[in-house]
DNA sequence: GCGATGCTACGGCCACGGCCGAAGCATCGT
DNA sequence: ACGATGCTTCGGCCGTGGCCGTAGCATCGC
């Protein structure tokens, strides 16, 4: 059967440490140069050359060359989902052998991220929770939904998706559920969760902290997320 | 980040060709003995104890012992989530170097076959758009809802799934889309999609073929496909 | 009890692949 | 035009890990 062959190429791929860490650094959406890959992989420039071809030529990665610097991302929300489910199945492991100490970056990072176009950690669950709670949205293992009232609510605080992402024929606008690897429960990914998103980058609730994953709730979007979602403090773990 | 570093680890389990062999063949779900496993895959038994021990130990496979056998299966559902999401990044990888030619096991595969605990190929992508077309569900790329004329319609027919998968507060029962690796299109899975192929098998209309994931529908299962689905006869590619 | 079967533990062989130094091209700045 | 920067290719070193032969332990059949 050559379908385990192709199956065996692309883990192995994600399987190194180096490109594992590259995969990693992109799995919040961005794009980052050749040279900031090689730093975050912990290896020579020449070697993160030979890495990112490889991952490129595999399909996981699309590159964009800009002046002298080359632009990597991942090539598709599909990457981004396998990483996801790859990390899933890895934080389920048994744990045994590995304490972790959590240092204070990796504080940050539970208590606020972005996930390829979205939001998790203690804020993105937090989200989802109130959606819940309110009838906005519902989630479960297999599937999700975004309700007529919520629709209508999100329209109302600017969130716009894109038409291409409902079913034909009127049908239900369909939310993700992207399984939480600190949380260990589903917060709201697909096309909802990247709108919902990209108007809290809008309205300046969040912002991008350093070069991470990590987001920061500014002081504006802590009034916001109590005032509109009733969140007033999120789990930081 | 520690993070990356589980990711490589998982992942490096199943870039090896032999384990990809073996996590493949234990995709439908059945529980293998460690022999059989060492076939599949093409090494000598000591090789293949080794390996399991090791994807059984990372949390991948779940074993029984039973007499002098011992029976390794997928872990959990999570575990066949991550293989699907790696072969359908695997799938889409540009397949210029290879043309692959595609045997006649290939293509009983192709027609019909189980993925974990739901139908799939041919059979499964039809089943899918004969639901779809009567308005008994609905899939998107991000989710999919059993409607309630689905819910009268499968419980119909036998179809039974129990309550533990249906959101609470009398939510809708949502049926995860799983992407088809052979028809790069969705399928019914999740609770709805277990069910129906249980039920199926049950009723006599499919049966599995050989040792592999690939099913046959029976003369009962033709007719009952087309006149229950209306489905007369179904892609083999 | 005895051999056969299924599985696992140990040891050594070997090769695939990651790593970097050196060198070669592009592009940008002045 | 010149050097500096960013990226890639090539070549050789070396360690990790897959592989099997041999051996040891449990279970089954008679």
């Amino acid at each position: 059967m050559a379908t385990t062959a192709a199956l065996a190429e692309t883990a192995a791929l994600v399987g190194d440490p180096a490109r594992a860490n590259m995969l990693g650094a992109l799995m919040d959406g961005r794009a980052l140069t050749a040279s900031e890959l090689a730093g975050v992989a912990g290896v020579a420039p020449q070697t993160a050359s030979g890495h990112l071809a490889r991952l490129a030529q595999a399909g996981l990665l699309a590159v964009a060359s800009q002046g002298r610097h080359r632009y990597y991302r991942l090539a598709s929300p599909g990457v981004a989902r396998m990483l996801e489910a790859i990390m899933a199945v890895a934080e389920a492991a048994p744990r045994a052998v590995r304490p972790v100490v959590t240092g204070p970056r990796d504080a940050a990072l539970r208590a606020a991220r972005t996930c390829y176009d979205h939001l998790a950690g203690g804020l993105g669950v937090a989200l989802a929770d109130a959606l819940t709670e309110r009838g906005h949205v519902e989630l479960s293992a297999d599937g999700g939904v975004l309700t007529d009232a919520g629709a209508a609510f999100l329209r109302g605080l600017g969130v716009t998706f894109d038409g291409a992402a409902r079913p034909r024929r009127g049908g239900r606008v369909f939310c993700r559920p992207c399984l939480d690897w600190s949380e260990r429960r589903p917060h709201v990914a697909g096309a909802v969760g990247a709108a919902l998103c990209a108007r809290c980058f809008e309205n300046g609730w969040i912002r991008r902290l350093d070069g991470t994953r990590a987001v920061a709730v500014t002081p504006a979007g802590r009034l916001a997320f109590r005032s509109v979602f009733g969140i007033g403090a999120f789990s930081p773990g």
